[in-house]
DNA sequence: CGGGATCCCTTAGGATACTG
DNA sequence: CAGTATCCTAAGGGATCCCG
């Protein structure tokens, strides 16, 4: 199934042969949000042909990367600790591939899994450790999430909840994480709108949440 | 050029647009050793098809990762600094693969740049700070490197010079390196030929080169 | 309805030959 | 030496269908 491999005898070549195929690094950064059904994959990653996840699914399988989970009653993937050891490594790719994010064109989406690993990869524990706990809702785009920072814990869900503060943000958000320009000027230039809660919270949020550029 | 992307506003998703082609990863690589000409590159990646080489020496370019070196009287690709940094992310994927690395199926090759590579990923620069500096020479396969340890600096090249301890690793080096026999047992078992030098030198390198299995 | 399998078409990738 | 050009295969993309 897995068919062409790099034929090197190399950890990188290794690696590649493992979660190098197109959209296998997408499944497994979606899975380190947490166990997905089929559906839910699919529906988190639109351009996927169905019988490349399948395809996929059974790779990632074979490779000890993913299984599916036992003792549960409904049929969901979830990373093996093996493949869990990637988390790092995807963030400091997404922190990398950031940087040189465009405006957003058309056509591309941003969805709650994305956003997560976003998230956490700007997310800055030593600096959340020294603020108080704080429960951001967020939009970005259309996905909306909850942001609980608890000292340096960092837990994002797709849940509800009493928050500080609320806020939606326009398609230029990642300007607010590279720290380009101050909280005020992004409600001013409307690229942030609070929707509850003090303004001076924006300000931790992006305190806490940084990605340089 | 590029064609089809995930369509993702994410920093993963970006980072696989600009590397996540198939040979991207390992045309970066071995960049990383130092810059090489179109031909040396092709050597190196024996099983790339050239046409697919040039595309993506000119999509590498077009993302800002690589360039033609300038005021070099020959044509070599190097990494500009944006792509160097990928370099953390590259070794830290290859210590994830290399886990997972089997017995050298018989069509693997390694390649003087991968494995160079791989000992960067296997090096331990604190550990090696507290050693003498060493000079071995070491043949994997069919690659024969220098690699020069002075305190937590590591140098691998293809070049010559006066050692402390010259040998030829069999197939099996990477249990070595994964620490999982001594180095009396891999030269009694035949894992490992010393051609010059103290056998104790060996285990240094044992201690100096390591990967977790 | 969730979890795929199947079909067809397009295009990227693999192999080889050839050229400025 | 540094690539194009060509041809072919197989993987990916898209829609639909199927099965438990």
């Amino acid at each position: 199934m897995a068919g062409r491999d790099y034929g090197q005898y190399s950890g990188i070549a290794q690696a590649l042969d493992l979660v190098g195929e197109r959209w296998a690094m997408l499944i497994v950064r979606d899975l380190l949000v947490g166990p997905r059904r089929y559906s839910e994959l699919a529906a988190g990653l639109p351009r996927i042909p169905t019988n490349v996840l399948a395809t996929r699914l059974k790779e990632l399988q074979a490779a000890g990367i993913i299984r599916r989970a036992p003792r549960s009653r409904v049929l969901v993937y979830e990373l093996t600790d093996y493949g869990r050891e990637l988390e790092p490594i995807l963030l400091a790719l997404g922190a990398w591939g950031f940087k040189t994010l465009d405006d957003p064109r058309e056509e591309q989406i941003i969805t709650p899994d994305s956003m997560t690993i976003d998230l956490r990869t700007a997310f800055r524990p030593h600096v959340a450790a020294a603020l108080p706990a704080t429960a951001y809702a967020a939009r970005f785009d259309t996905a909306e999430l909850l942001i609980a920072v608890d000292g340096p814990r960092l837990e994002v869900t797709r849940g509800d909840g009493p928050v500080d503060l609320a806020f939606a943000a326009g398609p230029d958000f990642r300007r607010l994480l590279r720290g380009e320009f101050a909280p005020e000027e992004a409600v001013a230039s409307g690229v942030v709108h609070v929707l509850r809660g003090r303004l001076e919270l924006l300000e931790r949020f992006a305190r806490t949440f940084r990605l340089a550029a």
